[in-house]
DNA sequence: GCCATCGGCGCG
DNA sequence: AAAGCGCGCCGATGGC
């Protein structure tokens, strides 16, 4: 893929510029906080590895491998737990070894596995994200490095540190690592997404009506509403009754978030029913999924006639009253009775690739190249995503600039801006942000003609990263 | 000591 | 017919 325009050439040009001066800006560290959780988490570590070294796990291991035990190799862990112990491996790697991830290993149920887990997790916070962080502060500041000419559809990437994939997800690590990201005295972290960017370009490209309608109707929802067919659940049931009960509110959450990226993402990527029956069916239990009075899901889906996961097997029909069924007619009425018209697209955009051997992007980008099935969809559309994104950050910061606020943008993530901001200035700052990256974006470019929204989330005055909170914008 | 690859895992 | 898009970083491993 490449420049094709002159002005998506223009849009590299100040967006590099952009971005030098993002990097330049710096983030603010707190470096006491990151010095003592990076002692506090060694010691833990260093606790829970004397801890294991008594374990029969671990005098199997130095008697396989000439008195070596390396914890690091998930090889030797493999060969010792499902080759030698007998514990049974659901999944192989595609070099055909035992495959010893997170999802596989919290099957078995013996002490050093739960250990093992919870150093390789502590491990990977403390190895890339707080020695990362360390590595990188200059008198207190972080300087990020972003690309914008390697990926494949011109997006950004970053790296040494990459400041693109910090945890958030679980809220424990997100916590430890965020903490050390903290505002400029007087001032706060204000960070500003596109909600659901790629899904609304990609419907600029494919115009399906059912999709229009749940972009345009904010009380329809598409991630719920398959979650509920992937569940066979009610509408009740993603609803909570008592919106004041926490629990009762992330329970509903939980499960729509399967929805969305067990099933709608990787549908809309090209996934397909033998993956995402596999994927929900083991959330159930990992997330531990219930109803609404506390029955697991395995449960409720019994009572619905679906008794198991299903053999998963390409070759084979699937069986009545698996979960592998159940999700691939989900799947069937997904595309042809859902989104037929998205699925009428990719089948003739992929089809005009290939036979004119090119395809031009919605901000003036050529592709060309031999593809798989997948990217011939998936990269027009992650790119001019981004695009987005990177237009406006150029705007917001001429914008600052002209209106000579003390403002700063300090980084950005694929489809969010994040920003140190004065307290003094946040209400003008979110109503500038809104206004660049929605209707300055509309305005210029005209083959947007879905809605686009934006959603702020802003911490306190000389909070940090960890504390912010979703703020409307008025 | 350098480099590439693999498995694993963090993010959008 | 094929069967998840895009990244970067870590440790282990093996070749030079």
């Amino acid at each position: 893929m490449l420049p094709y325009t002159d002005e998506a050439y223009q849009l590299m040009h100040d967006g590099a510029i952009a971005l030098a001066r993002v990097e330049s800006n710096g983030i603010r560290i707190d470096t006491e906080y990151l010095r003592k959780t990076t002692h506090r988490l060694r010691r833990r570590i260093t606790h829970l590895q004397n801890k294991i070294q008594t374990s029969e796990v671990v005098e199997r291991w130095k008697r396989k491998f000439k008195g070596k035990f390396t914890l690091g190799s998930t090889d030797q862990l493999g060969e010792i737990l499902f080759g030698d112990m007998g514990f049974e491996c659901t999944e192989r790697t595609a070099t055909g070894a035992y495959r010893t991830s997170e999802e596989c290993l919290s099957r078995i149920n013996h002490p050093f596995v739960k250990d093992y887990l919870k150093i390789k997790k502590m491990s990977k916070t403390l190895n890339t994200y707080l020695l990362g962080i360390r590595r990188e502060v200059v008198n207190g500041f972080m300087h990020p490095f972003f690309n914008l000419h390697l990926v494949k559809t011109f997006r950004s990437s970053s790296d040494s540190f990459n400041f693109q994939n910090i945890p958030v997800r679980d809220p424990e690590t997100g916590q430890m690592i965020r903490q050390a990201f903290i505002a400029r005295p007087g001032r706060r972290i204000v960070e500003a997404d596109y909600s659901g960017i790629e899904v609304s370009i990609a419907a600029c490209y494919h115009q399906d009506p059912m999709m229009m309608k749940y972009l345009s109707d904010k009380t329809k929802d598409m991630h719920r509403d398959m979650a509920m067919e992937c569940f066979k659940l009610s509408l009740e049931e993603l609803t909570p009754a008592d919106k004041s009960d926490p629990d009762e509110v992330k329970r509903a959450k939980t499960i729509r978030y399967c929805g969305k990226n067990m099933f709608v993402f990787p549908e809309f990527y090209g996934d397909w029913y033998i993956d995402c029956a596999r994927s929900l069916w083991n959330a159930i239990s990992s997330m531990d999924l219930k109803t609404r009075d506390g029955r697991s899901l395995y449960v409720h889906l019994r009572e619905q006639g679906i008794n198991e996961l299903g053999d998963l097997n390409p070759k084979e029909k699937p069986r009545k009253g698996t979960m592998e069924r159940h999700i691939q007619k989900v799947e069937q009425d997904f595309w042809t009775k859902r989104f037929p018209i998205y699925d009428h697209w990719k089948k003739t955009w992929v089809k005009a690739y290939r036979s004119i051997g090119y395809m031009l992007t919605k901000t003036g980008f050529i592709c060309q190249g031999w593809l798989k099935r997948n990217e011939i969809f998936n990269y027009p559309v992650q790119g001019a995503a981004f695009h987005c994104l990177l237009r406006s950050l150029i705007h917001l910061q001429r914008k600052l600039k002209k209106y000579k606020m003390k403002s700063l943008i300090i980084g950005q993530i694929h489809d969010s801006l994040v920003s140190d901001v004065p307290d003094e200035e946040l209400d003008d700052f979110l109503g500038l942000s809104r206004e660049v990256m929605v209707d300055d974006l509309k305005d210029d470019w005209d083959w947007i003609n879905v809605p686009i929204e934006i959603e702020a989330e802003v911490t306190p005055v000389d909070g940090n990263w960890f504390q912010k909170e979703e703020m409307k914008i008025g």
